[in-house]
RNA sequence: GGCCCCAUCGUCUAGUGGUUAGGACACAGGCCUUUCAAGCCUGCAGCACGGGUUCGACUCCCGUUGGGGUCACCA
């Protein structure tokens, strides 16, 4: 029976390196590590692998800390930097060195390296994702502890911190699974006795390559940027390579971090779905309540575009009526921008469609009177008016709420029309039934631009 | 190329010897309807191939093919 399930609180821990943003990739590495530890109550440490002199940033450190943070994946201690802590390692390799483990070798370009001499035989360990896995020494070549500059090789320093941060359970992406038995080498070579190891299997592109920026976004600051909410983006990733076990898809972190188990995570490579990840999104917004979800639009609108329009109150209209119709917060700026600012553009096969010239002004100004002769202007007050006015002038509704909405929206896509109005208020109604009588007779009565896509 | 890993609808997955192979995204159609969504219903679509083992294979074994990873004084 293989199970993964440790005894005591496990120590896990997330140890990128600061060469640019973290990565989808690297995210649901450390959202699997986040929800082991969370899960068994254990510790989620971090470590910032800036072992290379030249890659080394401390502004990359902090985006990437910044970005976990936003995902939602608070860290227990650290995080630690192995540039701190080059005299430690240095100690260690050195002591190899005099029990004859390891020796020094010149390089050419000055400087001289301290390099492990791998022995004959096999190393065999069990893989909490892969299981057993055995793979002969006569693959490896000898193992470079200290570079010649001085520097630690990723290899001896990766095994010397896991061991000094007690790390018991290492989970990382199975592009490491060829690193794993070097390191367990050298955790014996220290006489430590090695942690568990648990592969995760890659994300891939639509191409079935490595996810890269080439394929859209690929990066956690990406998706903050498009508008995807911590909880949906975390929930996406979660399956990705994992699931439940039973057929729930959208799942809240607490039911992640009740249900996550290695076992259950799958060996395949999974290639990552931009659609699924905006439907999983979605209906976390939508499980949000309006005032909340008015709280986040604010701060998106605020940080990614510049909405002059933006107070709580009609935040929280929007959030009401435009809720069910996005998957993003970006959607609610894409596909109601005139909420937030009146100096929007008509779509050309709006106004084609439902702008019929003189008679379309008339419309719109018998309009204009009635909603401005109604009492309250409450959705129930505004659509009795209207259906009467319908009734006297012998039409569909359609066909003048059509032209209504291209003339408060300029466009042909919105919530019901009469909570669209109530949302805008009385004042704006009014004018922007003005500005659309204004730009109708500008264009000659045609109520259309010179050109005209046809289809 | 050596070594390692993987293989169920287009995609994410459930499945652990006997199932009409289930769900979700996407897609198509329908209902609803002031548009678009949402919601509900229906449909389309899969066990890579070839050998075994077995009364019986998606499930176990071998091979083929395909895909990925890795072979740095980068992490």
């Amino acid at each position: 029976m293989k199970d993964s399930s440790p005894d005591r609180k496990p120590r896990v821990r997330f140890a990128p390196s600061p060469t640019g943003h973290l990565h989808v990739g690297g995210a649901r590495t450390a959202l699997f590590n986040w929800l082991f530890a969370r899960r068994h109550g254990g510790s989620f440490i971090l470590r910032i692998e800036d072992s290379d002199l030249k890659r080394s940033d401390p502004a990359l450190s902090r985006r990437i800390l910044e970005e976990l943070g936003w995902l939602g994946l608070d860290w227990d201690e650290g995080p630690s930097y192995q540039s701190e802590r080059f005299a430690r390692y240095r100690e260690l390799a050195e002591r190899l060195r005099d029990r004859g483990l390891a020796y020094r070798e010149d390089s050419p370009g000055g400087g001289r390296a301290l390099i492990y001499r791998v022995p004959e035989g096999e190393v065999e360990f069990r893989d909490l994702v892969y299981g057993p896995i055995t793979v002969s020494t006569a693959e490896i070549k000898d193992i470079v502890l200290i570079k010649s500059d001085g520097a630690p090789a990723y290899n001896f320093a990766c095994a010397v911190d896991d061991h000094d941060m007690k790390v018991d359970h290492v989970i990382r992406g199975d592009d490491h699974l060829p690193n794993t038995p070097k390191q367990i080498l050298l955790w014996r070579a220290l006489e430590w006795e090695p942690p568990s190891f648990a592969h995760l299997p890659l994300i891939l592109g639509p191409d079935r390559a490595p996810l890269s920026k080439r394929h859209g976004a690929a990066s956690v600051d990406a998706f903050r940027r498009d508008g995807f909410l911590p909880s949906g983006l975390r929930n996406y990733l979660a399956l990705l390579g994992w699931s439940p076990g039973d057929d729930r898809e959208v799942l809240a972190t607490e039911e992640l971090i009740a249900e996550f188990s290695l076992e259950r995570v799958i060996k395949r490579a999974a290639i990552f779905d931009y659609r699924k990840l905006e439907w999983i999104n979605s209906q976390h917004l939508r499980r949000l309540p309006p005032a909340r979800q008015a709280e986040l639009l604010g701060e998106y609108l605020k940080a990614e575009e510049g909405l002059e329009r933006a107070d709580r109150r009609l935040l929280t209209a929007v959030a009401e009526v435009m809720g069910e119709r996005t998957r993003t917060l970006r959607d609610f700026s894409v596909k109601g921008g005139y909420f937030f600012r009146d100096d929007f553009e008509y779509d050309p096969e709006a106004t084609a469609r439902h702008w019929k010239g003189a008679a379309t002004a008339e419309l719109l100004s018998r309009l204009k009177t009635v909603f401005a002769g109604c009492e309250r202007f409450t959705a129930e007050e505004l659509e009795k008016a209207l259906r009467s006015l319908v009734e006297e002038m012998g039409v569909k509704g359609g066909e003048v709420i059509h032209p209504l909405r291209v003339a408060l929206t300029g466009m042909s896509v919105s919530p019901g029309i009469f909570e669209t109005m109530t949302v805008l208020g009385r004042e704006r109604v009014l004018a922007r039934l003005d500005r659309a009588l204004t730009r109708i007779k500008e264009n000659g009565g045609s109520g259309e631009d010179a050109t005209v896509p046809s289809q």
